[in-house]
Order: C-alpha cells, then sequence, then structure tokens
DNA sequence: TTGTATGCGTTATCAT
DNA sequence: ATGATAACGCATACAA
C-alpha cells in the first residue's frame, strides 16, 4: 500500500504539499494538483487512518457496549446508532456483552458484571473512543459505567442516574396512554391490564399511562381488574381467566408475549379474540403481526432512541450540547400501531 | 492521559525500560518491575492503542459489513463473530449497510449497492482492518468484493463465488434431509412441500434434502406435492388448502413463516394442526415456538455461521489456515427442534 | 506556490 | 539492566 511517501516521490513533489491537496487545502497551483490526484487514483493511494488519527489526536470513533446482540431490543438501537454515525462519518466499535447468553435472565438485578463492563470501557478506552454508548436489553437503573470517565458516556434503554451520563429511554407512560386513549375511545369502559414483573421500571410507567387515561376519562380505577404477569405467555394465559370472570371487554398486555398467552386463553374458552374480548399489546414486535387477528400495540421506539443517543453523544463530543432534559434523561416517543384486535363497542 | 512519556519520567527510567516491562519482556531488574507497574497504576496509565498500531504496522481488527442489522438472520451471525473475536481478542469495526431500509426487499436482486460495498471496503481499509467479513441477510451469490484486496475476505451466509474469498454457508440439503427423516420416521409418506421463490438458493437446496430422503425410503417423488410459496405467510397460506386436497398427511414448509400460512388454513378448515395433519418449518426463528402447537423445525446454525467465518478470517491472518472445504465453501450444519406440530401416525 | 522539519505515542534496535 | 534514538504515516507551523 502506497504511503503519501511514495506518492509524494511519484509526482516529485513534497509530502507537505500532497497531504494539503489531499486535505482540500488552498494554496496547491491547479497544475499540481491535477498531477498528484491523478498519480494517487493510479497508485490507489490509500491514506492510513491509523497515523491519522494519532497525529490528529482524535479518531472520530465511538465505542458501543451492548448487553446482548440477540436480544430483541438491541439490534434495531445499534442501527439507530449506525444511522446517524455513517451520515457524520464516525465509526462505531462494538463490543457485545453477551450477558444473556452468559447469565441467561439473571444478569438484570446483579452486579457482578460491572466488572466486564469496566474492562471493557478501559479498552475501548485504549483504542481512543471518544465517547461511549452503552445498549440496555431493557431498562432499569445501570450503575456500570464510572461517572469519572475523560469522556463522554450515554446509556440508551436504561437510567445511569448520574448527572454526567444522560439517559435515553422510552416513554411509556405516552405510549401506554397512547393505547388506552384509542381504547377508550373505541368504547371500552371496564378494561383489564396485565402486567410484567412489578419491579419493571416499564411496568411500573405503562400503568401510570392507564391510570391517567382512566382518570382523564371519568373512569374509576379498579385496582381488581390489574394483574400481575412476569412477561411470559403463559403467564398472560393465566391471567386472562380471571380478568374475563371479571367481566372486563378488554385486556391491555404489557408486552406482546402475554397478548399471545390472553389469545390462547380467549381461543380455549370458545371465544373470538378482538371480537368478544378486545386485546392490546406493547413493544410492536414482529411476531405481534403474525397473530389471528393481528394485534393492536404500541411499537417501541428502538431506532430513535439509537438515534438520538448517537446525536447527543456526537454533540457532546463537539461540545455543542444544547440541553439533555430535566434530570439528564430525555424521553422517546412510542407510536400506536393499529390492528385488528380492538374492536369498537361504541 | 498519561503517555509512556510521562511515565517513564515519573518513575525516573527511559521509555524503552517501561515499555520493555509493559509488554512482559525481560531483562528488567524486579525492582524497577515493580516501580513502573505500580506507577502505571497510581497514574491510571492508559496504552494509547493508535500509536501501537501504526508502529506495530497492524490493528488486529477486523472490519464487518452486514447488509441490514434489522434483519433477523444478522445478529446472531455478528453474535457468532464478537464472540470469538473477543476470545481472540480481535476488534470488530461493524458497518451496517442498512439495505432493506434503503431499498426495501428489492435489494437482493439488483447490483447497484455494489459501489456503496466497494465505497465501505475502501473506508475500512483505511482504517487498516485486517480482514473484512460480509454478512448476507440470506443466501445468494454475492459478488460485490473485488477479489483483489489485499487483504483476507470471507462471505458469511453468501456464496462469493471467487476462489479468493471463501463462503461460509448452511447446509440446507442436510438441514431439509433432517427433518425429512423425522417425518418419515414418525409414519408419513405423503409429505407436502410449500417452496420458497424457486431461483432461491434456499428453497433449492432443501428441495434437494427433500427429494433425497425421500429416494432412501423409497417413496416417490410426486412432483405435485410441491407448492411453490414465496416465503410470506400468506403464500403458505394459499399452498395449503391445495396440498391438503391432495391427501398429504404432512406439510413441510421451507420457512416458519409459511407454516404459520398453514395453521392459519388448517384453523380455518376446522382441523387441527399438528394432529389432523402435521406441519413442519424451517428457520427456527423465536416467533415459531409460539404458534400453537408449538412448531417442529430445524434452526439455521447462525452463530455457528460467523463463529465459523472469524475462525477462518483469525487463521486467514495468521497465514494458519488449513482447508476452506471444496470449492472454497464451508457447510455449517443445523439442528432439528422437536416440538408439537408433526404427529406420530406409525 | 512549495519544501523542511517536528511530533503524535509507541516499539525495537543497538549501545552502554 | 537500562537508555538513546529511529521509525511507523501523517498534518502542520514555518521557512523559502
Amino acid at each position: 500500500m502506497a504511503t503519501i511517501k511514495e506518492l509524494a516521490k511519484s509526482c516529485g513533489v513534497s509530502v507537505a504539499t500532497v497531504s494539503n491537496i489531499l486535505n482540500n487545502k488552498p494554496g496547491a497551483s491547479e497544475t499540481t494538483r491535477k498531477l498528484v490526484l491523478e498519480m494517487a487514483e493510479k497508485l490507489n493511494y490509500t491514506p492510513n487512518i491509523v497515523a491519522k488519527n494519532l497525529k490528529m489526536q482524535k479518531t472520530r470513533s465511538i465505542g458501543v457496549i451492548a448487553e446482548d446482540m440477540t436480544i430483541f431490543s438491541i439490534p434495531d438501537i445499534i442501527d439507530g446508532i449506525t444511522d446517524y454515525c455513517q451520515e457524520q462519518d464516525y465509526q462505531i466499535l462494538l463490543t457485545n456483552l453477551r450477558l444473556f447468553k452468559k447469565y441467561n435472565d439473571t444478569y438484570y438485578n446483579r452486579e457482578d458484571y460491572f466488572d466486564l463492563v469496566r474492562l471493557e470501557i478501559k479498552k475501548l478506552m485504549e483504542k481512543q473512543v471518544e465517547g461511549i454508548i452503552y445498549v440496555a436489553a431493557h431498562e432499569r437503573i445501570i450503575r456500570c459505567i464510572p461517572d469519572t470517565l475523560p469522556i463522554p458516556a450515554i446509556m440508551a434503554y436504561g437510567y445511569s442516574k448520574s448527572d454526567k451520563i444522560p439517559s435515553i429511554v422510552v416513554d411509556d407512560v405516552h405510549g401506554a396512554a397512547k393505547i388506552l386513549e384509542y381504547m377508550v375511545s373505541n368504547g371500552h369502559k371496564r378494561i383489564g391490564v396485565i402486567t410484567g414483573k412489578p419491579d419493571s421500571l416499564h411496568a411500573q410507567a405503562r400503568l401510570v399511562g392507564y391510570q391517567k387515561i382512566l382518570f382523564e376519562n371519568g373512569i374509576l380505577y379498579d385496582p381488581s381488574l390489574v394483574m400481575e404477569g412476569d412477561w411470559t405467555r403463559i403467564s398472560g394465559y393465566r391471567c386472562a381467566s380471571q380478568l374475563l370472570d371479571k367481566g372486563v371487554s378488554a385486556i391491555f398486555c404489557m408486552n406482546d408475549l402475554m397478548a399471545g398467552g390472553v389469545y390462547d386463553r380467549v381461543d380455549e374458552m370458545g371465544l373470538k379474540a378482538g371480537i368478544d374480548v378486545s386485546i392490546a399489546g406493547y413493544d410492536g414486535r414482529e411476531l405481534s403481526g403474525y397473530y389471528r387477528p393481528p394485534l393492536t400495540t404500541v411499537s417501541l421506539p428502538l431506532h430513535d432512541i439509537g438515534h438520538k443517543a448517537s446525536e447527543l453523544m456526537i454533540d457532546l463530543i463537539n461540545g455543542t450540547v444544547i440541553d439533555a432534559g430535566p434530570e439528564n434523561v430525555c424521553y422517546v416517543g412510542c407510536e400506536l400501531q393499529v390492528r385488528k384486535s380492538v374492536k369498537d363497542i361504541t
């Protein structure tokens, strides 16, 4: 691979001149400019970015630490990150923690992988990344990033609880509110809920959204209509029977998987989902489009979270950040996905 | 951030000595070794890998070009790549082409994005990656990598058709054979097939596997039992009726989505999937586990393809490659995933 | 308009 | 056992 020095020699000019021309700096005559450019093409000159980075003391690279690439939420977030970073000519250095593969669903309430994270952060910093984005598999408080880092860090899809580290999260309150508004506007008043695990931030916020819309529409909040699920399909199945006994016309499930369990139970009872009982989900996962009837749900703004995170990151790197939002957390809105599982009974 | 020079000064020794100690080279006294190590800790010394890379003329990094992160096959392949690369202390530089987002399903038979690929390869090479892995969203012949590259390249989940560029692909013939063997051993003799698009390499190989097992079991191959689908659920639905009219006891679908369509039709006819008619899928996608009854299918060795690709790549980089397989293509086996949709009728 | 020289942080060669 | 120094490929201040 030709270096700038060889290129200069071939052209019979100095490296400084070549460097200037290659970087579109003014001051070179049109003649030499042409000569150099042509020769660069001819020799298939490839600049060595490593040398450039060393000289410039910056790399235009961002470390991305993902908890586990194979969990459904992560690829879309990374897609959002790459989308913006490519536009801005930043390179991402991906680190895949493989937490789920290693700890199998128990990782989210343990902290012994924090050392692993610290180690990966150190490695990334040795590679001179200019910032670090941590991508969580689902929202919770995660204090794995030291807030003494000499470079900016961002928590995507999780809460850093540090005023040094902005968090980008889903606006679950509004997400739940949107779908409940839709249900209420379709005439439903007795709406059962199947929640996620009670210690989940997602579950808590979505319940607030539910209560909010009830209140705004003058519907009394009946706690006996909220059943505790655990995000699994089978838990949706179990909760469904009890809710149906209480005469609800619709059930709001806090994820699409549990909604699947409700379909199971409804089928089993000889009822028709979307007709005899309305069902709504949450997350907007691909599989929800294949339920019969297709599930009305609200889709997570995964791509947008990644996009927003990298926007903020690059602003932080350039020192052009306007405002990271109150408490340093930025809420990204969800989109209602209307399909066929909620019936209009007005 | 402290440099090696500052560290040396703080220790009152030369940079050469510090470098030797930090790299576990022999020749330093135990005293200075301790001193340097402690001081490094104290100053929180962070080596600059960029400088090291420049000096060493290697980066221990591999460019990974993914067609689209959000397509289901890609994340698992990348997971396999990161798995092995992290073990070997290689860094991946991820480039997400976002083909699906840009061209929406038409990209796979056009070539006008090849220039895009070439550009990304060039960028990666400027960053001094030591090899490039191209990760396709589904298998086909893809000639987007010039076979004149000065560094090794590998095609994962696609065929390069170049003797310079090894290909790592699914062994679809054996995959289909496995599931057919299972069906036949459960007493099925009249087995319908719903294929993918006829120009698909996947579809062709899976059909060969189907025919192979029929032959080995002395079952006559009846072409009227193979219906042409197009990978979509609705096509599975459409083909199902006709197959059922022909009195098949089981249907082999070349992907899980079309199997879903068969479920739809079977339900509609008042029959029971997995009891009145046996159904098998292909791909092993997450959603197939949520069908009722759960779908018996064969799971794609996505992780293994990524793992194998990076193994081969690092061997290539080190010049320790044994054999890339006949025709430079390496077939990776699938795993049968027995669930509840195939009934034993023996 | 062009060239010379320096240094980015590191490793490695060769003295001492 | 340790140190001085060159070199990796590039950008830039400054000289010509």
